[in-house]
DNA sequence: GCCAACGTTGGC
DNA sequence: GCCAACGTTGGC
């Protein structure tokens, strides 16, 4: 199967490119999705390999931080069982885990591609994380839109 | 299956 | 803090 790409926006207070960058493997587990379309992605989709596109959301500088990797397939999100998580599901069955995630690599960090640019520039107007209304935290990318990040990027 | 109420996301 | 948009829940 050929390389995918996503788009995966994370609050930076929670994990940022920078936390990414400096843990210890260099790679993290996506934990906390709660959004089934979005699991569903990580479950069905997603292959080791796939192109990241690391976004910081809920923050004052919203955008594309760098590039990662997904590191691994999905696998059961621990978080959905603890009690003392924010992400805790007391709905979900430890036989049949409701919540998945995967685990992502760190590739490189980028210039901040800020959503303000990211909407004025034409070749990514289409990306699917800035169409009205969206709110998903996971969204595919395009080939062509992958490459059209990166060569906004490169120009900026 | 419908749909109103409620919760969440996330930019501004 | 506001609010648009969308997802989830649960009564019927």
């Amino acid at each position: 199967m050929e390389r995918a790409y996503w788009l995966m926006k994370s609050e930076p207070d929670e994990a940022s490119i920078d936390t990414l960058a400096q843990s210890v493997s260099q790679r993290l587990p996506w934990t906390g999705v709660r959004n089934y379309q979005a699991r569903n992605f990580m479950r069905d989709a997603m292959r080791i390999g796939d192109g990241v596109l690391f976004y910081h959301s809920s923050c004052p500088q919203p955008g594309i931080a760098g590039l990662a990797e997904v590191a691994s397939t999905a696998y059961p999100d621990t978080t959905q069982f603890d009690p003392a998580s924010p992400y805790f599901d007391p709905r979900s069955d430890p036989a049949a885990p409701r919540w998945l995630h995967v685990d992502v690599r760190f590739v490189r960090k980028t210039r901040l591609l800020g959503l303000a640019e990211m909407r004025a520039t034409h070749s990514l107007s289409d990306l699917q994380v800035l169409q009205r209304g969206n709110r998903l935290s996971i969204t595919p990318v395009t080939p062509a839109q992958w490459q059209a990040v990166l060569a906004v990027l490169d120009a900026g």
